[in-house]
Formats: structure tokens, C-alpha cells, sequence
DNA sequence: GATCATAATAAGAACCATTCTAATTTCATG
DNA sequence: CATGAAATTAGAATGGTTCTTATTATGATC
């Protein structure tokens, strides 16, 4: 099999986050995300860094996406069964899908609140992930 | 193609629910998410309905289910991207997958907690579905 | 009850987001 | 520079779900 290019950015910052080590493609793979606020898809990702590694193959965009999330840069969010968005606001919030313009908006929670006290759950459950989406549309 | 069997059972409910015609299918299926609380994927469904029908088809399944989703008879649950699971509870509840079973627990608000209160939402917008999920585990 | 239009079901093919496989390349370290 | 581990690539495979088409059941009307 050949691989094209080269995957040494001399002028690239190539440092660790969170114990993951910054690839090329994982780098172009976070900027994206760090840019768009728009919760894209991996097919998104994939169609974008395209255009600055043109020979990156989805299954890397796939990798480099499962590799951050799991080392806690970015988030997955699912909708349904839709595919997977992606989004690095790290922030506790919830994602609103307003049906209208098919868009994508993070929600924060008001000041002071703690989900613990709203939700009725058995003492001692140790929580490790939270995931809370709204369908609907804003109003004009 | 043969169809098999019949779906006149004299002796079955098959009046309405929420607008939708009760045919035999549906009324298994439904039947069965009412007595199973285990929020049961659509091939689970299958496997068990087939001991009472033995010629349905799994597409059938997912029809009924799509069906008694939409006219809010029963309600569709999503982890991540694992298979969707369902739900005969309509109260507004969410979901916690404990991790250490693998069992899916309804989850309460707590008394005279409104979401509208906790998440900062625009002004006007109008929620049509809210799903919150929670992994973690039961303490011991 | 017979006829007709419509809806529901069955079986299997198709879809498509995602994961896997195997080969290659890159990286970190000595 | 050599070596082993990790990352990338391309393409095949997977699997939950949806689609297609033929058949059957249902409800309304006579």
C-alpha cells in the first residue's frame, strides 16, 4: 500500500494533549472542530481536512475522532440515530437540535444548578457520563 | 410469497390507541414492552414475539415499534449509537445504563423540578422532546 | 355476505455509519 | 541508523435499520 505525503509539520505544534499525542491528522482533525461550531459529523470532518491532507482516509478521521474523545477533547454527541456530531466545548451543557434549521445550539445550565439535585437516583451512583437533547424549534 | 396464519384473533382487544388501529402485531409487541421493563432492543422484541407469532418478521417489528413511537404510545431509547431500545414508560423520566450490568433504569425527576428551570434556554423556544442518558455504575 | 380501496405484513435485499483487517509508514528511543 | 510500537491507509466487512415488492388483512359500501 502506498502513503502519500508526509506527516512531518516542522512547523506544526506536535505537542501532547491530555496524554494524546498530537499527530498531523489528529491535529487538523481538532483545529476544525476548535473552529467550526457546528457539531459536524465525521463524514464533515473527513470532506474538510481533506482539502489540507488530501490523501487522509476516512478511517483516520474515524481513529483521530475516537482518540480525542476518549481522552476527553472533544465530545461525541448523538442524536437519535443519526451519525455522530462532534463538538470541544468540554463545558457540562446539553445540545438543543432546533428542527427548523437543522442546526445544532449547546445549552448551558443555569448558574448553581447540579444535576444531582434534580434527578431522583439512587444514593451513591457514581455517574460517569451525562448526555441531555432537545428537539424543537426557537421561536420567531 | 406466503403469508401465514391469521390476524383475526377474536378474542384480542383491537380497539384504537392514541389513533393507531391495534392489529395483532402491534398488540404483542406493545403487550410485551408493557410487561418486559427492561427496555428491550427491536430484536429482542422479535425473538420473543415470535413464540406467540411464529411467522412475523422483524421488519414487521420495527413497524409496530415505529408506529407505537409515533402516536406516543411507547417511547425510543438511544445510547450512544447502540441498537435503540423501548420504552413503555411515558411519564418524563430519563435513562441510567449502569455499567456494571448492563441494565437500563428509568430515572425520576425530582419532585416539582421543571427543565425548563434548570437549562438556559432562549426565550419562546418550544422543546419537543427532551432525552437525557446517564452512564455510570451502582455503588455497592 | 361480496366487492373494492387502503393499510399492514412478510421476506429479503439494500443502505450506510461505523468498525475491522492487513499492509505500510511514522514516530520515539536507543 | 536500527528497532519496535503506534498511527495511517484503503478497502472489505459488519450490523442495525430501512426499503421494496408481493401478499394479506381490514373497513367501508353496497
Amino acid at each position: 500500500m502506498i502513503v502519500h505525503g508526509t506527516n512531518n509539520p516542522t512547523l506544526d505544534i506536535m505537542e501532547e494533549i491530555n496524554g494524546l499525542r498530537m499527530t498531523r491528522q489528529r491535529q487538523e482533525v481538532y483545529r476544525f472542530l476548535m473552529g467550526e461550531r457546528t457539531h459536524p459529523t465525521a463524514n464533515e470532518v473527513f470532506m474538510r481536512i481533506k482539502e489540507t491532507l488530501p490523501h487522509v482516509s476516512l478511517a483516520t478521521v474515524y481513529n483521530c475522532l475516537e482518540a480525542l474523545v476518549q481522552h476527553k477533547i472533544v465530545r461525541q454527541v448523538n442524536f437519535d440515530r443519526e451519525p455522530s456530531r462532534y463538538c470541544p466545548n468540554l463545558d457540562e451543557h446539553g445540545h438543543f437540535h432546533d428542527e427548523t434549521t437543522g442546526k445544532i445550539h449547546d445549552v448551558k445550565f443555569k448558574p448553581g444548578i447540579n444535576l444531582a439535585d434534580v434527578l431522583d437516583l439512587p444514593p451513591n451512583t457514581v455517574i460517569k457520563d451525562i448526555e441531555i437533547t432537545l428537539r424543537g424549534q426557537l421561536a420567531s
